[in-house]
RNA sequence: GCCGAAGUGGCGGAAUUGGCAGACGCGCUGGACUCAAAAUCCAGUUCUCGCAAGAGAGUGUCGGUUCGACCCCGACCUUCGGCACCA
């Protein structure tokens, strides 16, 4: 008999097997409980590594356990298919993105069985096919009707390496997230989502979502980022007209000394009209156009502006201030002007210090006395109203309150509350994407595309270059028919923003075949929402608002009962691996491709330049190179061993450091595990419950053990700590080990009796972890069927209670000595105990014993001095 | 800068509710088996002192609450994540 089982043998044979029964089939029994359990699907890229190797691990147990605790379980997989990558390949490799995303989609699906992870494929989707974007488009139709969907021309995030528009989300620290190209501001007609409309619900109802992580919602309170405040106008006495701003600070109003407008504000124009400042005005707001979001945009950029030459009159005390142009006040927010109060709010008062613009406080500390003149920099505290008029005298709390209430009651200006969320920007000029259903007739404008004509296909005939949106090259797709007056119309060129197909597709998986709707109402009833739902915390804000969002949109529309679409949601930590970046090369290098491995805590030196390199913990990806795939762990190791090594290695909401160092200790254990059932099979008693009660106090050692690792790895699933439910089963096979060579020595019914129910829990206990080598070891035993078809474990929790328990006896709260009592003894008898210890006797002696806590079964503390 | 999370052996990490700190695993040390190695098995492994029995210290730092603190409270340090001119 050899030391380890054939691996590679063992998991192809069973995966085969699941494959030929469509094991995986979602089952649909009335009687049974309903469970969805839900992976963010992932970008086709082609490689599943070590972060998708967890995250789809962690489903699989999940969904394994339900199953086996007898719920049906919907446990789908599909391809987030559409998006940039392909259409970069397509451009490179002159192959069309429809061909890469499909090898890539094959390639990944098949990564998938080598893993063993039990997906129901009869449900699989691809949101790059017609049959799912086609309904991307029927609901961006219905939307539109609403006025949900809606086109403006706006200044956008524009990059120009990809040659597209970018969400703001996809914008970080002023680069493309893709690319790293800097990003600049463009204007252009866009299509937006009127997701404003509903940031009031998506920030209420992150209330009810008490299974979410908190982490997560405080992120998205912070995007929606609510704030409350007053509106009123500044009169334009030149102009006849008026300047809107917004204020939190509506208790600062009689301290400001001027104004200041956003360059892209539509004032600014008539304002600079006939001004002696426009020249020089003119020359600023269109430098501050040229400018990169990252030039302009990041606060640590030194505030510039130039004064307009013009004035605006306050409406509470009459006074004219001058109006200026600044680049740190944002057209996007608010109303794109703000009033300036130098001496409490930072901003204005560094501004004002560069520009020499007077300061005048109005609110001070009790008892102290803020000098405009002389202060260093703004006083944000609370205090009191000073230079306020008929306010002076009330703290700025109650003049907050105090100076709206007359504002609104002498029409001045109006309480309101903004928001940071922004509409969302679904535009994109890019071919590999879902088209925007709309056509421009040149007599009546404007039209949907009708219902009966969907999907609106792409085209296939286009030119994949640099820098052009190839759907604009198709001699076909523009040119189309106006199905109003029969004239010659245009078709919309951008495509949606991939945002959109996984905004809904977790509908779309109760019923993925439906082909006269997005999805089967009573299949969705039936599933949703969905009951556990898990990815990577990168989605907290994009993803997770906007499927919140389609969802309040769908329901508003009433095609579903629901208001939020994922009851539970599990964000798991990512997955990085070092890599070493050379500042001077500006690449990263990844050993051993690059370079030798650099031992622990030395620096390395790039093999080109010699500079030493920086050792860095990244994500991993292809563009880095420091990818450990899923296939490659599972060819070394086998599924089994690396399934439960993503798992054992710490909780699942860590980020963490790949390193496969400890992954042998797993794949000894799976060894042990197979060594312990496969060479004592014969001592393996199919009716071991007639037997399993007798036996000395070492069996009833053995059972409680397997006991309490049943209720254990239980509650282990349950709460997401799957290393410690694997560790539970690592120390059960410890227990299990030794005692199973008494089969040898005394093989009786009782002996064997209790190894075989150890066995069966141990095999099915392992079963969502190990799914492979439990089928196998489930047949070895002589089970019929599947061990994904069997009953839970199923803990008594009376044999699991300890009888004696170790009583830690503590003087002064230090541990001195330790004994073993019968469970429940009394406080009086463990007290007694406890001051007949010999140990405790020695260091007792010359003390009093002032006080005895007495914890039952834990712990006897004696107070003594 | 603001908000949030986390700091435990050489390493990954355990520790229901304030009650035995270091489960489980890696690594390391010694041993068994072997001609030898691999594999496997056994023993040890927080630190300091000690031949040992044992003693002392110990969960980022400093303080507090408590019979008792990794756990609760306050201040600070460090790391990571989010936001970053949001008026």
């Amino acid at each position: 008999m050899t030391d380890s089982y054939d691996i590679q043998q063992i998991e192809r044979k069973w995966q085969q097997r699941w494959k030929e029964k469509n094991l995986f089939a979602t089952r649909n029994d009335p009687g049974r409980r309903n469970f969805y359990y839900l992976d963010m699907f992932p970008y086709p890229s082609g490689k599943l590594h070590m972060g998708h190797m967890r995250n789809y691990t962690i489903g699989d147990v999940v969904a394994r356990y339900h199953v086996m605790r007898g719920e049906n379980v919907l446990h789908p997989m599909g391809w987030d298919a559409f998006g940039l990558p392909a259409e970069n390949a397509a451009i490179k490799n002159q192959t069309h993105p429809r061909e890469w995303t499909h090898a890539c989609i094959a390639e990944m699906h098949n990564q998938f069985g080598q893993m063993g992870i039990s997906f129901d494929w009869d449900r699989e989707i691809s949101t790059c096919e017609p049959e799912y974007y086609g309904w991307n488009q029927w609901l961006f139709l219905q939307m539109y009707r609403r006025g949900l969907a809606y086109r403006r021309g706006s200044f956008v995030n524009w990059c120009p390496s990809c040659a597209t528009v970018l969400a703001n989300e996809q914008v970080k620290q002023g680069l493309c997230e893709r690319c790293d190209a800097l990003v600049t501001k463009k204007q252009l007609e866009q299509w937006f989502f009127k997701i404003t409309d509903y940031a009031q619900q998506l920030l209420d109802d992150l209330e009810a979502l008490e299974h979410w992580p908190e982490r997560v919602k405080t992120m998205q309170r912070k995007w929606i980022g609510r704030s409350e405040g007053v509106q009123f106008r500044f009169t334009l006495p030149g102009l006849d007209s008026a300047i809107e701003v917004f204020t939190t600070r509506i208790d600062t109003v009689f301290g400001v000394t001027f104004m200041v407008l956003a360059p892209e504000h539509p004032l600014v124009e008539a304002l600079l009209r006939d001004s002696d400042r426009e020249a020089e005005a003119r020359a600023f707001v269109q430098k501050c156009m040229a400018q990169s979001e990252i030039e302009r945009g990041s606060a640590e950029v030194a505030k510039e502006g130039v004064f307009t030459g013009q004035y605006a009159v306050s409406p509470v005390n009459g006074e004219q201030v001058p109006i200026w142009i600044a680049n740190y006040v944002l057209m996007e927010y608010g109303t794109g002007a703000v009033m300036a109060v130098p001496a409490h709010d930072q901003r204005d008062f560094e501004f004002a210090r560069q520009y020499g613009i007077p300061v005048r406080a109005v609110i001070q500390p009790e008892g102290e006395v803020v000098d405009g003149e002389t202060m260093e920099e703004a006083y944000v505290e609370a205090g009191v109203q000073v230079n306020s008029g008929q306010f002076d005298g009330l703290s700025n709390i109650e003049a907050q309150t105090a100076i709206a209430k007359f504002m609104e009651s002498s029409g001045i200006g109006r309480r309101t509350v903004n928001y940071r969320l922004r509409d969302w920007c679904l535009s994109r000029q890019r071919y590999w994407g879902t088209p925007i259903p709309i056509l421009y007739c040149d007599t009546c404008g404007l039209l949907p595309a009708p219902e009966d004509q969907l999907p609106v296909l792409l085209p296939t005939d286009v030119e994949f270059t640099v820098g052009v949106n190839p759907l604009t090259t198709s001699p076909t797709f523009a040119q189309t028919s106006c199905p109003q007056c029969g004239g010659s119309a245009r078709r919309e060129t951008d495509t949606m923003d991939t945002f959109v197909d996984s905004s809904w597709y977790m509908l779309r998986f109760a019923s993925p075949h439906a082909g006269t709707a997005p999805f089967d109402r009573d299949d969705v009833e039936r599933w949703l929402p969905v009951d556990q739902y898990v990815g990577g915390v990168e989605h907290a804000t994009m993803h997770l608002i906007y499927a919140r969002f389609f969802t309040k949109v769908l329901n508003d529309l009433g095609l579903v009962k629901f208001r939020e679409p994922f009851t539970h949601l599990f964000t798991q930590g990512m997955i990085g691996k070092a890599t070493y970046w050379c500042s001077s090369c500006r690449k990263y290098l990844n050993p051993p491709a690059d370079l030798a491995e650099p031992e622990a805590g030395k620096t390395a030196a790039c093999p080109s330049c010699e500079k030493s390199l920086e050792r860095r913990v990244e994500k991993m990806s292809k563009s880095i190179g420091n990818l450990v795939t899923a296939d490659s762990m599972c060819q070394t190791y086998g599924a089994d061993t690396a399934r439960t090594y993503v798992l054992f290695v710490g909780p699942p909401d860590n980020d963490g450091e790949w390193s496969d160092e400890g992954v042998s200790g797993v794949y000894r254990f799976l060894n042990r595990v197979w060594r312990l059932v496969a060479l004592h099979a014969e001592g393996f008693d199919p009716d071991w419950r007639n037997h399993v009660g007798e036996g000395g106090e070492e069996y009833k050692t053995v059972r409680r053990k397997v006991h309490q690792t049943a209720q254990k790895v239980t509650r282990d699933i349950e709460r997401f700590a799957f290393n410690t439910g694997i560790s539970a089963m690592m120390e059960l096979v410890n227990v299990l080990t030794p005692f199973a060579e008494r089969i040898g020595q005394d093989p009786t019914l009782a002996t064997k009796a209790v190894f075989s129910e150890a066995v069966e829990y141990l095999i099915l206990g392992l079963s969502p972890f190990a799914p492979h080598l439990s089928e196998e070891l489930w047949a070895l035993i002589g089970k019929q069927g599947s061990a994904y078809q069997a009953a839970w474990l199923d803990a008594d929790p009376e044999l699991a209670k300890e009888e004696e328990v170790t009583i830690v006896v503590q003087l002064n709260g230090k541990v001195r000595d330790r004994l073993l009592v019968q469970r429940a003894a009394s406080r009086q008898a463990l007290e007694q105990l406890a001051l007949d210890s010999p140990v405790i006797k020695t260091h007792l002696d010359g003390k009093n014993v002032r006080k005895v806590i007495v914890v039952p079964d834990k712990l006897v503390n004696i107070v003594a001095g």
